[in-house]
DNA sequence: GCCAACGTTGGC
DNA sequence: GCCAACGTTGGC
């Protein structure tokens, strides 16, 4: 049997990338470059499978809040924009033969026809203990329970 | 291993 | 632009 499906949450400023950007790539697909966080490397490397799906969320923006639904098409390889000098996200400890950084491919599932803004998911009790919610919380990839997940679709099927 | 200093995230 | 809350770095 294979194993469960599995929910994730990424985030991204639409400044920088938005939705719209992952809309109008070949294939509706990317490789979701730049992580610098452990945690959230770790998860990418050795958690997020394929056919497991993510929210997108729109950070720094305004309003925040979640943007649509992707999907992993590929997992975790070594972020090679961290060997680029030239790169925002360069980082010297990172080598080819030592990868430090890495990164997975999303494809584009749905845009929600309307983003649901933060302020809104605050105010739904199912979603009480969602990571993205607690205070102080930075993390830019994150698990999100099947509960989570599908309450968020339910209310982006309702708008 | 502690922790001060510094850099970053991200809501507001 | 502000700033609270974090994460990382590096001296000791």
């Amino acid at each position: 049997m294979p194993p469960a499906k599995q929910y994730w949450l990424m985030k991204t400023e639409p400044s920088e990338y938005s939705i719209q950007d992952l809309a109008k790539e070949p294939h509706k697909s990317t490789h979701w470059d730049g992580v610098r966080n452990y945690q959230a490397r770790n998860f990418m490397r050795d958690k997020m499978k394929l056919g497991d799906l993510v929210l997108v969320y729109h950070s720094n923006a305004a309003p925040p809040g979640v943007a649509g639904i992707a999907e992993i098409s590929q997992e975790s390889y070594p972020d090679f924009t961290s060997w680029d000098k030239n790169n925002k996200h360069f980082d010297p400890k990172s080598t080819q033969a030592n990868p430090r950084w890495f990164m997975v491919d999303i494809q584009l599932k749905e845009t929600f026809k309307h983003l649901i803004p933060l302020e809104h998911l605050r105010t739904v009790p199912a979603l009480a203990k969602m990571e993205l919610l607690r205070k102080g919380s930075r993390l830019s990839v994150q698990p999100v329970r099947k509960k989570e997940f599908d309450t968020i679709s339910q209310i982006a099927a309702k708008q």
